[in-house]
DNA sequence: CAGTGGTCTAGACCACGGT
DNA sequence: CCGTGGTCTAGACCACTGC
C-alpha cells in the first residue's frame, strides 16, 4: 500500500518511512498551533486510523516526539503537547540558594527597553534582514534582592510589537509565558554557547563585583516549534556561581 | 505466559516488563565481558528465539541500549558493542585548534606517577575502603608543544597493577584504549562536573599562565558497563580556550 | 466503569552489506 | 545471492486514570 499521510496538507517527503512522515506531520500541526502547550492531543486510535497507519507505526511516530521533548505521555489521561521550561534554565548552570538553602527562582526586573535597529551578530542570529528593528531589554536577575544575573535581550519587533508598550514593572520574572500569553510566541527549544569573559565596569557594578573578575557569559537563541529563531539573549553571571553537570557516554 | 527472561543466570526483576528485562540481561552480559565493545551481538532472530520473545519486543530493548550509547546497529551487518569515546571529551569544553586551524587531540606526557592512599574525595568517588591504594598520574596535554590542560588522574591500585610498572613515557595521549589493553578496564560512562577556579602558581607555571587567572576546572568520575567507577580525574585548562555548545528543550 | 496509554505477539516485506 | 537490521501490520491483553 501507498497512500499519503498526511492530515494537514503540508506536503511530505513520500521516499520517508512511514512513520518520520507521521512525526513531521504531527509537528507541522504543533507549529502551527493547532495543539497549543499543555492540551492534549487525540488518542492513539483516533490518529492511527486518521493516518491509516497502524498503532505500532503511530506509536514510533510519537515515541520520536516524546524522545524529543515535544509530547509527553501519561497513561490512563492522554499524549500532551508539552510546555517547554527554558527560562528557568540559568538554574543548571548556577547554583543559586536562598538565604534558607533550597534553590529557588530568581526574580527579575527589566530597567530598560528600547526599540532599534541590531547589529550583525543578533540580525543574523534572529534570521531579520537590513531594515528589521527589534526590541531590547535590559534586565537585572535578583536573589534575595542580590543581582545574580545581567541579561540583554533581543526580539523581532514585528512578533512582539505588544511588548513595546509594556509598563517595565509589568515584565514577569519568567518572560517565555508571557510571550506566549501577549504575542502568541512560543519558545519550544534553544541553543546555548558557554564562555568565559571578564566583567567590564558596567557590568560589575550590576552584578556588585570587582571589574576584571571572570564571569560566565551564556549566548541563548531560542526558537520556536517551526525552528525559526525567536529571541537572542545575552546572559553574564559571576563565576563562583557557576556549576555544571554533565553524563556523558 | 511466564517465562523467566535470563540467558546469563543473572537474577531478573519478574515485574519488570520483559522488554526491561531483556534491556538489564543484555547490559549484564556486556559488563561481564561476553561480548567486548567492537564486537557484533547475536541477530535479532537469533536473541528473540533464546529469549524466547517477539522481535518487536526484543527491538524495543535493543532500542533502549542504542538511545543509552551501548550498542549501535548497522543494517546489513549487525548491532555492535559501541567502544565509548570518552577520553577525547574535552574537546567538547575546549576549542583547540593547531597552527593549521583544524581541531586536533592534543597530545599528552605523563610527569609523575606515585602509589598513595587517597584522601577522602577521591576515596569516596572511587568508592574504595580505607586501607585501599590509588595509583596518581600527573599528566600534562599540549596542543603544538604549548600546554593546554592539566591533569590528575587517581585509578584503584587493585584494578590498575599493571600501570604500577609502566614507564612513563610509554603511556599514550589516549589512556582508555591503554586501560582496556593493559587492564582490561572499559570505561562505558563519566560523570563531568565543571566550574571556574583560579590558577595558583604551580597550576599556572604548567599551563604558562599568571597565577590569579581564571581556569575552567572539570571533575571527573568514569564508570564501567556494571556502573562501578573506574577512575577519578580531575582536569583545569585556561578559561579564555573554554567554549561549550548545548542545545536545550 | 469506560477510555487511555503500555506492553507484547507473530508474523510480513523492504533496503542494505557483503559474498 | 543470502543474511542483516529497518519498517509495518492488525490485532491482543494489561495497568492506570477519572468519572
Amino acid at each position: 500500500m501507498n497512500r499519503p499521510v498526511s492530515a494537514s496538507g503540508y506536503p511530505l517527503d513520500e521516499r520517508l518511512p512511514r512513520y518520520q512522515q507521521l512525526h513531521d506531520d504531527l509537528v507541522h500541526r504543533i507549529a502551527t498551533g493547532e495543539w497549543l502547550p499543555g492540551e492534549v492531543i487525540p488518542t492513539e486510535a483516533q490518529l492511527s486510523s486518521a493516518y491509516e497507519v497502524s498503532t505500532g507505526t503511530l506509536r514510533k511516530a510519537v515515541d520520536l516526539l516524546v524522545a524529543e521533548g515535544v509530547l509527553t505521555r501519561s497513561q490512563g489521561r492522554g499524549t500532551f503537547v508539552r510546555r517547554p521550561q527554558i527560562d528557568a534554565s540559568m538554574l543548571r548552570f548556577f547554583r543559586f540558594k536562598s538565604s534558607s538553602g533550597d534553590p529557588v527562582l530568581p526574580t527579575a526586573r527589566v530597567l530598560k527597553r528600547e526599540v532599534t535597529t541590531p547589529d550583525d551578530e543578533v540580525r543574523q542570529a534572529l534570521q531579520l534582514g537590513r531594515s528589521d528593528k527589534v526590541i531590547r531589554l535590559s534586565r537585572l536577575r535578583l536573589m534575595d534582592a542580590l543581582p545574580v544575573l545581567a541579561e540583554e535581550i533581543w526580539l523581532p519587533r514585528a512578533r512582539f510589537a505588544p511588548l513595546a508598550g509594556l509598563a517595565l514593572h509589568d515584565f514577569e520574572d519568567l518572560l517565555y509565558p508571557q510571550y506566549e500569553r501577549l504575542c502568541q510566541q512560543v519558545v519550544a527549544t534553544a541553543r546555548e554557547t558557554l564562555s568565559v569573559r571578564r566583567a567590564d565596569k558596567a557590568l560589575a557594578r550590576q552584578l556588585t563585583m570587582e571589574a576584571g573578575q571572570p564571569v560566565i557569559h551564556v549566548r541563548r537563541v531560542a526558537f520556536d516549534f517551526a525552528g525559526k529563531p525567536v529571541e537572542f539573549r545575552s546572559t553574564s553571571g559571576r563565576a563562583d556561581g557557576f556549576q555544571y553537570e554533565i553524563e556523558i557516554r
